[in-house]
RNA sequence: GCGGCAAUAGUCUAGUGGUAGGACACGGGCUUCCCAAGCCUGUAACCUGGGUUCGAGCCCCGGUUGCCGCACCA
Protein backbone atom coordinates (compact mmCIF):
# COMPACT_ATOMS: atom_id res chain seq x y z
CA UNK A 1 0.00 0.00 0.00
CA UNK A 2 1.31 3.41 -0.90
CA UNK A 3 0.31 6.56 0.83
CA UNK A 4 2.26 8.96 -1.36
CA UNK A 5 2.62 11.56 1.34
CA UNK A 6 -0.93 12.74 1.16
CA UNK A 7 -2.70 14.69 3.80
CA UNK A 8 -4.81 12.60 6.08
CA UNK A 9 -7.07 15.42 7.19
CA UNK A 10 -10.45 13.83 7.46
CA UNK A 11 -13.25 16.22 7.96
CA UNK A 12 -15.48 14.63 10.47
CA UNK A 13 -18.47 13.84 8.33
CA UNK A 14 -16.69 12.96 5.11
CA UNK A 15 -16.87 9.25 5.72
CA UNK A 16 -20.52 9.18 6.68
CA UNK A 17 -21.32 11.39 3.70
CA UNK A 18 -19.41 9.15 1.31
CA UNK A 19 -20.91 6.02 2.79
CA UNK A 20 -24.41 7.40 2.36
CA UNK A 21 -23.93 8.88 -1.09
CA UNK A 22 -22.24 5.85 -2.59
CA UNK A 23 -24.49 3.21 -1.13
CA UNK A 24 -22.52 1.73 1.74
CA UNK A 25 -24.64 2.69 4.68
CA UNK A 26 -28.08 4.17 5.12
CA UNK A 27 -30.06 5.04 8.16
CA UNK A 28 -32.81 2.46 8.53
CA UNK A 29 -36.48 3.44 8.18
CA UNK A 30 -35.40 6.73 6.69
CA UNK A 31 -38.68 7.53 4.94
CA UNK A 32 -40.45 7.19 8.28
CA UNK A 33 -38.02 9.46 10.07
CA UNK A 34 -35.50 6.82 11.07
CA UNK A 35 -34.80 5.16 14.39
CA UNK A 36 -31.60 5.58 16.34
CA UNK A 37 -29.22 2.67 16.39
CA UNK A 38 -30.37 0.98 13.20
CA UNK A 39 -28.54 1.06 9.89
CA UNK A 40 -29.08 -0.69 6.58
CA UNK A 41 -26.19 -1.68 4.37
CA UNK A 42 -26.63 -0.51 0.78
CA UNK A 43 -25.36 -2.37 -2.29
CA UNK A 44 -21.68 -1.58 -1.75
CA UNK A 45 -21.86 -1.83 2.03
CA UNK A 46 -23.47 -5.23 1.86
CA UNK A 47 -20.76 -6.47 -0.48
CA UNK A 48 -17.99 -5.05 1.70
CA UNK A 49 -19.55 -6.64 4.77
CA UNK A 50 -19.96 -9.97 3.09
CA UNK A 51 -16.37 -10.01 1.94
CA UNK A 52 -15.10 -9.25 5.43
CA UNK A 53 -17.27 -12.04 6.78
CA UNK A 54 -15.91 -14.40 4.17
CA UNK A 55 -12.34 -13.54 5.11
CA UNK A 56 -13.24 -14.12 8.75
CA UNK A 57 -14.94 -17.42 8.05
CA UNK A 58 -11.99 -18.55 5.99
CA UNK A 59 -9.55 -17.47 8.70
CA UNK A 60 -11.21 -19.52 11.46
CA UNK A 61 -12.05 -22.42 9.22
CA UNK A 62 -8.31 -22.76 8.73
CA UNK A 63 -8.10 -23.15 12.52
CA UNK A 64 -10.25 -26.23 12.09
CA UNK A 65 -13.39 -24.63 13.50
CA UNK A 66 -16.84 -25.50 12.17
CA UNK A 67 -19.52 -22.89 11.75
CA UNK A 68 -23.05 -23.27 13.03
CA UNK A 69 -26.14 -21.09 12.81
CA UNK A 70 -28.47 -20.79 15.76
CA UNK A 71 -31.65 -18.84 16.45
CA UNK A 72 -31.88 -15.13 17.11
CA UNK A 73 -34.80 -15.57 19.49
CA UNK A 74 -34.65 -17.69 22.60
CA UNK A 75 -37.07 -18.39 25.44
CA UNK A 76 -36.68 -16.47 28.68
CA UNK A 77 -35.13 -19.32 30.63
CA UNK A 78 -32.07 -19.37 28.42
CA UNK A 79 -31.19 -15.90 29.64
CA UNK A 80 -32.15 -16.69 33.21
CA UNK A 81 -29.50 -19.42 33.07
CA UNK A 82 -26.91 -17.39 31.21
CA UNK A 83 -27.19 -14.54 33.67
CA UNK A 84 -28.22 -11.98 31.08
CA UNK A 85 -31.64 -11.32 32.54
CA UNK A 86 -30.36 -10.79 36.04
CA UNK A 87 -27.41 -8.74 34.93
CA UNK A 88 -29.38 -5.98 33.38
CA UNK A 89 -33.08 -6.32 33.85
CA UNK A 90 -33.15 -4.09 36.90
CA UNK A 91 -34.88 -0.89 37.79
CA UNK A 92 -32.62 2.09 37.49
CA UNK A 93 -32.54 5.40 39.31
CA UNK A 94 -30.92 8.63 38.27
CA UNK A 95 -29.74 11.48 40.49
CA UNK A 96 -31.43 14.81 39.82
CA UNK A 97 -28.36 16.68 40.82
CA UNK A 98 -25.25 14.94 39.47
CA UNK A 99 -27.07 12.81 36.86
CA UNK A 100 -25.34 9.65 38.01
CA UNK A 101 -27.12 6.48 37.09
CA UNK A 102 -27.62 3.60 39.55
CA UNK A 103 -29.09 0.19 39.31
CA UNK A 104 -31.58 -0.76 41.98
CA UNK A 105 -29.90 -4.15 42.18
CA UNK A 106 -26.79 -2.48 43.49
CA UNK A 107 -28.74 -1.59 46.62
CA UNK A 108 -29.67 1.97 45.75
CA UNK A 109 -33.36 2.79 46.17
CA UNK A 110 -35.45 5.70 44.97
CA UNK A 111 -36.23 6.67 48.57
CA UNK A 112 -32.56 7.13 49.34
CA UNK A 113 -30.26 9.98 48.42
CA UNK A 114 -27.57 9.82 45.80
CA UNK A 115 -24.52 7.95 47.09
CA UNK A 116 -22.27 10.21 45.08
CA UNK A 117 -23.49 13.70 45.85
CA UNK A 118 -26.45 13.31 48.18
CA UNK A 119 -28.91 14.64 45.59
CA UNK A 120 -32.45 13.44 45.09
CA UNK A 121 -32.99 10.21 43.15
CA UNK A 122 -35.62 9.69 40.54
CA UNK A 123 -36.85 6.46 38.96
CA UNK A 124 -35.36 6.15 35.48
CA UNK A 125 -37.38 3.15 34.41
CA UNK A 126 -36.50 -0.39 33.48
CA UNK A 127 -32.90 -0.88 32.57
CA UNK A 128 -33.03 -3.83 30.23
CA UNK A 129 -30.72 -4.19 27.32
CA UNK A 130 -32.48 -7.20 25.83
CA UNK A 131 -35.41 -6.85 23.46
CA UNK A 132 -38.34 -8.79 24.76
CA UNK A 133 -40.83 -10.57 22.55
CA UNK A 134 -43.56 -13.16 22.66
CA UNK A 135 -43.26 -16.70 21.40
CA UNK A 136 -46.57 -18.06 20.18
CA UNK A 137 -49.80 -17.19 21.97
CA UNK A 138 -49.57 -16.69 25.72
CA UNK A 139 -51.60 -19.40 27.43
CA UNK A 140 -53.72 -17.73 30.06
CA UNK A 141 -52.17 -16.21 33.11
CA UNK A 142 -50.61 -19.32 34.54
CA UNK A 143 -46.98 -19.05 35.52
CA UNK A 144 -45.81 -21.73 33.16
CA UNK A 145 -47.78 -20.37 30.23
CA UNK A 146 -46.41 -16.88 30.58
CA UNK A 147 -42.90 -18.15 31.10
CA UNK A 148 -42.92 -20.28 27.98
CA UNK A 149 -44.30 -17.50 25.83
CA UNK A 150 -41.75 -14.92 26.85
CA UNK A 151 -38.74 -14.65 24.58
CA UNK A 152 -35.76 -12.40 24.02
CA UNK A 153 -33.61 -11.47 21.09
CA UNK A 154 -30.10 -12.69 21.74
CA UNK A 155 -27.63 -10.09 23.02
CA UNK A 156 -24.70 -12.24 21.80
CA UNK A 157 -24.44 -15.15 19.41
CA UNK A 158 -22.43 -17.23 21.90
CA UNK A 159 -25.36 -18.73 23.80
CA UNK A 160 -26.54 -20.69 20.77
CA UNK A 161 -23.20 -22.47 20.73
CA UNK A 162 -23.24 -23.26 24.46
CA UNK A 163 -26.77 -24.62 24.23
CA UNK A 164 -25.64 -27.09 21.59
CA UNK A 165 -22.53 -28.11 23.47
CA UNK A 166 -23.43 -31.79 23.97
CA UNK A 167 -24.26 -32.21 20.29
CA UNK A 168 -21.12 -30.39 19.25
CA UNK A 169 -18.96 -32.47 21.56
CA UNK A 170 -20.44 -35.62 20.10
CA UNK A 171 -19.91 -34.22 16.59
CA UNK A 172 -16.29 -33.84 17.56
CA UNK A 173 -16.25 -37.47 18.78
CA UNK A 174 -16.03 -36.45 22.45
CA UNK A 175 -12.61 -34.87 22.13
CA UNK A 176 -11.25 -31.56 23.32
CA UNK A 177 -10.22 -29.05 22.29
CA UNK A 178 -12.50 -27.81 19.53
CA UNK A 179 -13.78 -24.52 18.29
CA UNK A 180 -17.13 -23.44 16.86
CA UNK A 181 -17.85 -20.21 15.04
CA UNK A 182 -20.96 -18.25 14.30
CA UNK A 183 -21.69 -15.05 12.42
CA UNK A 184 -25.01 -13.43 13.04
CA UNK A 185 -27.12 -10.62 14.34
CA UNK A 186 -27.28 -9.68 17.99
CA UNK A 187 -29.56 -7.15 19.61
CA UNK A 188 -29.13 -4.76 22.50
CA UNK A 189 -31.60 -2.05 23.34
CA UNK A 190 -28.96 0.57 24.05
CA UNK A 191 -30.02 3.55 26.10
CA UNK A 192 -28.45 5.99 23.71
CA UNK A 193 -26.99 4.53 20.54
CA UNK A 194 -24.60 6.94 18.87
CA UNK A 195 -21.56 7.33 16.74
CA UNK A 196 -22.86 5.70 13.58
CA UNK A 197 -21.78 2.06 13.54
CA UNK A 198 -20.14 2.12 16.94
CA UNK A 199 -23.22 1.57 19.04
CA UNK A 200 -26.08 -0.11 17.29
CA UNK A 201 -29.20 -1.75 18.58
CA UNK A 202 -29.00 -4.45 15.94
CA UNK A 203 -25.54 -5.50 14.86
CA UNK A 204 -23.47 -8.32 13.46
CA UNK A 205 -21.15 -10.33 15.64
CA UNK A 206 -18.68 -12.95 14.59
CA UNK A 207 -17.78 -15.16 17.49
CA UNK A 208 -15.63 -18.21 18.07
CA UNK A 209 -16.09 -20.37 21.15
CA UNK A 210 -13.07 -22.50 21.84
CA UNK A 211 -13.63 -25.34 24.30
CA UNK A 212 -10.55 -26.49 26.13
CA UNK A 213 -9.64 -28.70 29.05
CA UNK A 214 -8.69 -26.23 31.81
CA UNK A 215 -5.53 -28.24 32.49
CA UNK A 216 -4.47 -27.69 28.89
CA UNK A 217 -4.86 -23.92 28.79
CA UNK A 218 -1.13 -23.46 28.88
CA UNK A 219 -0.52 -25.97 26.17
CA UNK A 220 -1.79 -24.67 22.87
CA UNK A 221 -0.58 -26.97 20.07
CA UNK A 222 0.26 -24.09 17.74
CA UNK A 223 1.51 -21.54 20.24
CA UNK A 224 4.91 -21.75 18.57
CA UNK A 225 3.46 -20.36 15.35
CA UNK A 226 2.46 -17.06 16.95
CA UNK A 227 4.70 -16.67 19.99
CA UNK A 228 7.04 -14.13 18.39
CA UNK A 229 4.29 -11.82 17.27
CA UNK A 230 4.78 -8.37 18.75
CA UNK A 231 1.73 -6.95 20.48
CA UNK A 232 0.89 -3.53 21.78
CA UNK A 233 -0.76 -4.21 25.09
CA UNK A 234 -2.24 -2.31 28.01
CA UNK A 235 -2.45 -4.58 31.05
CA UNK A 236 -5.16 -4.14 33.67
CA UNK A 237 -4.78 -2.85 37.20
CA UNK A 238 -2.82 -5.78 38.61
CA UNK A 239 -0.05 -5.35 36.08
CA UNK A 240 0.28 -1.63 36.28
CA UNK A 241 -1.75 -0.45 33.31
CA UNK A 242 1.15 1.00 31.32
CA UNK A 243 1.06 0.49 27.59
CA UNK A 244 3.89 -1.70 26.40
CA UNK A 245 5.07 -3.54 23.34
CA UNK A 246 6.24 -7.09 23.71
CA UNK A 247 6.09 -10.46 22.10
CA UNK A 248 3.20 -12.75 22.82
CA UNK A 249 5.58 -15.21 24.40
CA UNK A 250 6.91 -12.58 26.83
CA UNK A 251 3.40 -11.49 27.73
CA UNK A 252 2.29 -15.03 28.50
CA UNK A 253 5.48 -16.09 30.30
CA UNK A 254 5.36 -13.04 32.53
CA UNK A 255 1.73 -13.69 33.36
CA UNK A 256 0.36 -10.49 31.83
CA UNK A 257 -1.71 -12.66 29.53
CA UNK A 258 -3.01 -15.48 31.71
CA UNK A 259 -2.50 -18.53 29.51
CA UNK A 260 -1.45 -19.78 26.07
CA UNK A 261 -4.95 -20.27 24.77
CA UNK A 262 -5.97 -16.73 25.57
CA UNK A 263 -2.67 -15.49 24.18
CA UNK A 264 -2.93 -17.53 21.03
CA UNK A 265 -6.33 -16.11 20.27
CA UNK A 266 -5.27 -12.56 21.02
CA UNK A 267 -2.49 -13.02 18.48
CA UNK A 268 -4.96 -14.47 16.00
CA UNK A 269 -7.21 -11.46 16.36
CA UNK A 270 -4.23 -9.23 15.70
CA UNK A 271 -3.36 -11.29 12.66
CA UNK A 272 -6.89 -11.13 11.28
CA UNK A 273 -7.16 -7.37 11.72
CA UNK A 274 -3.89 -6.93 9.88
CA UNK A 275 -5.04 -9.27 7.17
CA UNK A 276 -8.12 -7.26 6.33
CA UNK A 277 -6.19 -4.00 6.37
CA UNK A 278 -6.62 -2.35 9.77
CA UNK A 279 -3.32 -0.49 10.22
CA UNK A 280 -1.26 -2.15 12.94
CA UNK A 281 -0.23 1.23 14.32
CA UNK A 282 -3.86 1.82 15.23
CA UNK A 283 -4.47 -1.39 17.13
CA UNK A 284 -3.76 -2.25 20.74
CA UNK A 285 -4.98 -4.83 23.23
CA UNK A 286 -6.32 -3.56 26.50
CA UNK A 287 -7.16 -5.73 29.45
CA UNK A 288 -10.47 -5.07 31.15
CA UNK A 289 -10.46 -3.78 34.68
CA UNK A 290 -12.34 -6.00 37.07
CA UNK A 291 -15.34 -3.68 37.33
CA UNK A 292 -15.85 -3.44 33.58
CA UNK A 293 -15.74 -7.18 33.02
CA UNK A 294 -18.94 -8.88 31.88
CA UNK A 295 -20.62 -11.16 34.40
CA UNK A 296 -19.43 -14.29 32.59
CA UNK A 297 -15.77 -13.39 32.14
CA UNK A 298 -12.78 -14.18 34.28
CA UNK A 299 -10.44 -12.24 32.03
CA UNK A 300 -11.03 -10.09 28.98
CA UNK A 301 -8.88 -8.25 26.47
CA UNK A 302 -10.27 -5.80 23.96
CA UNK A 303 -8.69 -5.19 20.60
CA UNK A 304 -9.04 -1.44 20.29
CA UNK A 305 -8.85 0.69 17.16
CA UNK A 306 -7.57 4.24 17.36
CA UNK A 307 -10.27 6.23 15.61
CA UNK A 308 -9.48 9.77 14.54
CA UNK A 309 -12.98 10.67 15.41
CA UNK A 310 -13.80 8.66 18.52
CA UNK A 311 -10.44 7.79 20.06
CA UNK A 312 -9.69 4.25 21.15
CA UNK A 313 -12.68 2.03 20.64
CA UNK A 314 -13.34 -1.66 21.09
CA UNK A 315 -13.66 -3.66 17.87
CA UNK A 316 -12.98 -7.17 19.17
CA UNK A 317 -13.15 -8.71 22.64
CA UNK A 318 -11.23 -11.81 23.65
CA UNK A 319 -12.66 -13.28 26.84
CA UNK A 320 -11.78 -16.18 29.04
CA UNK A 321 -15.26 -17.26 30.08
CA UNK A 322 -13.97 -20.08 32.24
CA UNK A 323 -16.64 -22.70 32.78
CA UNK A 324 -19.25 -20.07 33.56
CA UNK A 325 -21.65 -20.75 30.71
CA UNK A 326 -21.48 -24.51 30.53
CA UNK A 327 -21.79 -24.82 34.30
CA UNK A 328 -24.71 -22.42 34.38
CA UNK A 329 -26.60 -24.25 31.66
CA UNK A 330 -25.73 -27.58 33.25
CA UNK A 331 -27.22 -26.59 36.55
CA UNK A 332 -30.36 -24.92 35.16
CA UNK A 333 -31.16 -27.50 32.50
CA UNK A 334 -29.79 -30.61 34.17
CA UNK A 335 -27.88 -31.39 31.00
CA UNK A 336 -24.50 -32.95 31.52
CA UNK A 337 -21.96 -30.55 30.10
CA UNK A 338 -18.94 -32.44 31.33
CA UNK A 339 -16.34 -34.18 29.22
CA UNK A 340 -14.71 -37.41 30.12
CA UNK A 341 -10.95 -37.04 30.14
CA UNK A 342 -8.43 -39.23 31.90
CA UNK A 343 -8.44 -39.46 34.84
CA UNK A 344 -11.53 -37.32 35.56
CA UNK A 345 -14.58 -35.58 34.17
CA UNK A 346 -14.17 -31.89 33.60
CA UNK A 347 -16.23 -28.93 32.51
CA UNK A 348 -14.36 -27.32 29.61
CA UNK A 349 -13.29 -23.72 29.72
CA UNK A 350 -14.20 -21.34 26.94
CA UNK A 351 -11.93 -18.86 25.20
CA UNK A 352 -13.97 -16.48 23.11
CA UNK A 353 -12.86 -14.02 20.43
CA UNK A 354 -15.87 -11.86 19.69
CA UNK A 355 -15.75 -9.49 16.71
CA UNK A 356 -18.03 -6.52 16.15
CA UNK A 357 -18.30 -6.62 12.37
CA UNK A 358 -19.98 -3.24 12.05
CA UNK A 359 -17.31 -1.55 14.13
CA UNK A 360 -14.65 -3.20 12.01
CA UNK A 361 -16.35 -1.81 8.92
CA UNK A 362 -16.29 1.65 10.47
CA UNK A 363 -12.60 1.23 11.32
CA UNK A 364 -11.84 0.12 7.76
CA UNK A 365 -13.74 2.99 6.16
CA UNK A 366 -12.11 5.54 8.42
CA UNK A 367 -8.59 4.24 8.16
CA UNK A 368 -8.70 3.68 4.42
CA UNK A 369 -10.20 7.04 3.49
CA UNK A 370 -7.78 9.51 1.97
CA UNK A 371 -8.30 12.86 0.36
CA UNK A 372 -5.43 14.07 -1.75
CA UNK A 373 -4.59 16.78 -4.19
CA UNK A 374 -4.11 15.66 -7.80
CA UNK A 375 -3.37 18.61 -10.02
CA UNK A 376 -6.16 21.09 -9.42
CA UNK A 377 -8.60 18.48 -8.21
CA UNK A 378 -9.17 16.65 -4.98
CA UNK A 379 -9.15 12.90 -5.15
CA UNK A 380 -11.06 10.86 -2.58
CA UNK A 381 -9.88 7.32 -2.32
CA UNK A 382 -10.64 4.34 -0.16
CA UNK A 383 -7.46 2.33 0.11
CA UNK A 384 -9.18 -0.90 1.04
CA UNK A 385 -7.38 -4.17 0.52
CA UNK A 386 -8.32 -5.57 -2.84
CA UNK A 387 -9.58 -8.76 -1.15
CA UNK A 388 -12.45 -6.91 0.47
CA UNK A 389 -13.41 -4.15 -1.94
CA UNK A 390 -17.03 -4.29 -3.07
CA UNK A 391 -15.99 -4.12 -6.71
CA UNK A 392 -12.88 -5.82 -8.03
CA UNK A 393 -12.42 -3.80 -11.20
CA UNK A 394 -14.16 -1.43 -13.58
CA UNK A 395 -14.00 -1.66 -17.35
CA UNK A 396 -14.02 1.51 -19.48
CA UNK A 397 -13.80 2.38 -23.14
CA UNK A 398 -11.27 5.20 -23.36
CA UNK A 399 -13.67 7.22 -25.46
CA UNK A 400 -17.36 7.06 -25.91
CA UNK A 401 -17.22 5.53 -29.38
CA UNK A 402 -19.00 2.49 -30.65
CA UNK A 403 -16.01 0.36 -31.59
CA UNK A 404 -14.38 0.93 -28.18
CA UNK A 405 -17.63 0.41 -26.30
CA UNK A 406 -18.24 -2.85 -28.08
CA UNK A 407 -14.81 -4.18 -27.20
CA UNK A 408 -15.10 -2.93 -23.60
CA UNK A 409 -18.40 -4.73 -23.17
CA UNK A 410 -16.79 -7.92 -24.39
CA UNK A 411 -14.00 -7.67 -21.85
CA UNK A 412 -16.50 -6.80 -19.15
CA UNK A 413 -18.66 -9.81 -19.93
CA UNK A 414 -15.69 -12.10 -20.08
CA UNK A 415 -14.67 -11.11 -16.55
CA UNK A 416 -18.22 -11.40 -15.27
CA UNK A 417 -18.38 -14.87 -16.76
CA UNK A 418 -15.24 -15.71 -14.81
CA UNK A 419 -17.13 -14.73 -11.62
CA UNK A 420 -15.08 -11.61 -11.08
CA UNK A 421 -17.23 -8.75 -9.87
CA UNK A 422 -16.61 -5.95 -12.35
CA UNK A 423 -18.52 -2.86 -13.41
CA UNK A 424 -18.79 -1.18 -16.79
CA UNK A 425 -18.88 2.60 -17.20
CA UNK A 426 -18.77 4.79 -20.31
CA UNK A 427 -20.22 8.00 -18.96
CA UNK A 428 -18.26 11.27 -18.82
CA UNK A 429 -14.53 11.55 -19.22
CA UNK A 430 -12.09 8.79 -18.40
CA UNK A 431 -10.76 10.81 -15.46
CA UNK A 432 -14.19 11.15 -13.95
CA UNK A 433 -14.71 7.43 -14.17
CA UNK A 434 -11.40 6.74 -12.44
CA UNK A 435 -12.43 9.05 -9.61
CA UNK A 436 -15.79 7.41 -9.18
CA UNK A 437 -14.07 4.08 -8.67
CA UNK A 438 -11.39 5.55 -6.40
CA UNK A 439 -13.89 6.70 -3.82
CA UNK A 440 -15.49 3.30 -3.50
CA UNK A 441 -12.13 1.57 -3.30
CA UNK A 442 -12.11 -0.31 -6.61
CA UNK A 443 -8.49 -1.42 -6.89
CA UNK A 444 -8.26 -1.72 -10.69
CA UNK A 445 -9.63 0.03 -13.74
CA UNK A 446 -9.31 -1.61 -17.13
CA UNK A 447 -9.32 0.70 -20.14
CA UNK A 448 -9.92 -0.30 -23.72
CA UNK A 449 -8.27 1.98 -26.27
CA UNK A 450 -7.44 1.87 -29.98
CA UNK A 451 -4.38 -0.23 -29.30
CA UNK A 452 -6.67 -2.84 -27.82
CA UNK A 453 -8.41 -3.19 -31.15
CA UNK A 454 -5.07 -3.92 -32.81
CA UNK A 455 -3.34 -6.27 -30.37
CA UNK A 456 -5.84 -7.28 -27.69
CA UNK A 457 -4.01 -5.57 -24.85
CA UNK A 458 -5.60 -3.29 -22.29
CA UNK A 459 -4.31 -0.93 -19.64
CA UNK A 460 -4.86 -1.76 -16.00
CA UNK A 461 -4.72 1.28 -13.80
CA UNK A 462 -3.97 0.77 -10.15
CA UNK A 463 -5.99 2.72 -7.59
CA UNK A 464 -3.31 3.76 -5.14
CA UNK A 465 -0.53 4.74 -7.53
CA UNK A 466 -2.71 5.70 -10.51
CA UNK A 467 -0.06 3.95 -12.61
CA UNK A 468 -0.96 1.83 -15.60
CA UNK A 469 0.39 -1.34 -17.04
CA UNK A 470 -0.50 -2.77 -20.40
CA UNK A 471 -1.38 -6.44 -20.42
CA UNK A 472 -2.97 -8.90 -22.85
CA UNK A 473 -6.67 -9.42 -22.24
CA UNK A 474 -5.98 -13.08 -21.55
CA UNK A 475 -3.86 -12.15 -18.54
CA UNK A 476 -6.19 -9.60 -16.98
CA UNK A 477 -7.88 -12.16 -14.79
CA UNK A 478 -4.62 -13.24 -13.19
CA UNK A 479 -3.61 -9.70 -12.41
CA UNK A 480 -6.96 -9.02 -10.74
CA UNK A 481 -6.86 -12.15 -8.62
CA UNK A 482 -3.30 -11.97 -7.38
CA UNK A 483 -3.02 -11.52 -3.64
CA UNK A 484 -1.08 -8.54 -2.47
C1' G B 1 -32.01 9.15 29.62
C1' C B 2 -30.61 14.66 30.69
C1' G B 3 -28.70 19.42 28.63
C1' G B 4 -27.00 22.44 24.27
C1' C B 5 -27.09 23.00 18.92
C1' A B 6 -29.12 21.58 14.29
C1' A B 7 -32.52 19.61 10.14
C1' U B 8 -33.83 23.04 2.60
C1' A B 9 -32.65 18.56 -4.20
C1' G B 10 -28.40 12.61 -4.24
C1' U B 11 -24.49 15.81 -1.52
C1' C B 12 -23.05 20.61 0.43
C1' U B 13 -25.50 24.99 1.14
C1' A B 14 -28.25 30.44 0.37
C1' G B 15 -32.68 32.07 1.94
C1' U B 16 -35.49 36.41 9.36
C1' G B 17 -43.00 36.29 7.45
C1' G B 18 -44.93 37.30 0.85
C1' U B 19 -42.32 33.78 -6.56
C1' A B 20 -37.27 28.41 -2.76
C1' G B 21 -31.60 30.16 -5.40
C1' G B 22 -26.58 28.23 -6.13
C1' A B 23 -22.54 24.69 -6.38
C1' C B 24 -21.21 19.83 -6.99
C1' A B 25 -23.23 15.14 -8.24
C1' C B 26 -26.59 12.50 -11.52
C1' G B 27 -29.33 11.65 -16.61
C1' G B 28 -29.36 13.00 -22.10
C1' G B 29 -26.41 15.31 -26.11
C1' C B 30 -21.73 17.46 -28.19
C1' U B 31 -16.53 17.26 -27.49
C1' U B 32 -12.38 14.44 -25.73
C1' C B 33 -6.49 9.05 -27.49
C1' C B 34 -5.87 8.34 -19.96
C1' C B 35 -7.13 11.01 -14.45
C1' A B 36 -13.70 14.85 -11.41
C1' A B 37 -11.71 19.79 -18.15
C1' G B 38 -15.32 22.42 -21.56
C1' C B 39 -20.28 23.52 -24.07
C1' C B 40 -25.78 22.58 -24.47
C1' U B 41 -29.73 20.43 -21.79
C1' G B 42 -32.74 17.86 -18.15
C1' U B 43 -34.35 15.67 -13.36
C1' A B 44 -34.43 17.10 -8.40
C1' A B 45 -35.57 19.86 -1.90
C1' C B 46 -38.04 23.06 2.76
C1' C B 47 -37.84 16.05 8.60
C1' U B 48 -42.82 15.33 10.98
C1' G B 49 -47.51 16.76 13.70
C1' G B 50 -49.93 20.82 15.78
C1' G B 51 -50.25 26.27 16.71
C1' U B 52 -49.82 31.76 15.57
C1' U B 53 -50.81 34.62 10.97
C1' C B 54 -54.50 37.05 5.44
C1' G B 55 -49.94 34.29 4.46
C1' A B 56 -44.80 29.94 7.70
C1' G B 57 -38.74 27.08 4.90
C1' C B 58 -38.49 31.24 8.39
C1' C B 59 -42.05 32.48 14.61
C1' C B 60 -44.09 29.07 18.96
C1' C B 61 -45.02 23.94 21.05
C1' G B 62 -44.57 18.48 20.63
C1' G B 63 -42.19 14.36 18.06
C1' U B 64 -38.23 12.13 15.13
C1' U B 65 -33.29 12.03 13.55
C1' G B 66 -28.20 13.88 13.73
C1' C B 67 -23.94 16.37 16.19
C1' C B 68 -21.51 17.89 21.04
C1' G B 69 -21.21 17.27 26.53
C1' C B 70 -22.90 14.23 30.83
C1' A B 71 -24.71 9.45 32.00
C1' C B 72 -25.08 4.42 30.18
C1' C B 73 -22.44 0.42 27.21
C1' A B 74 -24.37 -6.29 31.14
Amino acid sequence: MTSAGNSKEVKKDEIAELARRRGFLWQAFEIYGGAAGFYDYGPLGARLKRRIEEEWRDFYTREGFYEIETTNIAPREIFESSGHLESFADQAVVCNHCKNFFRVAEGVKVSENCPECGGELEAAGEFNLMFQTRIGVPKGESDSGVKKSEGYLRPETAQGIFLNFQRLLRFNRDKLPFGIIQIGKAYRNEISPRKSLIRLREFTMAEAEVFVDPKEKNNHPRFEDVKDRMLRIVPGEDEGGEEEEESLEEAVRSGIIANEYLGYHIAKVDEFLERIGIPRAKVRFRQHLREEMAHYATDCWDAEFLSERYGWMEIVGVADRGDYDLSAHASFSNADMSVHTEPEKIIPHVIEPSYGIDRIIYALLESSFYEEQVGKEKRKVLRLKSEITPIKAAVFPLLNRDELKKKAREVFQKLRDASIFVEYDDSGSIGRRYRRQDEIGTPYCITIDYETLEDNTVTIRERDTMKQVRVPIAEVKDVLLKRE
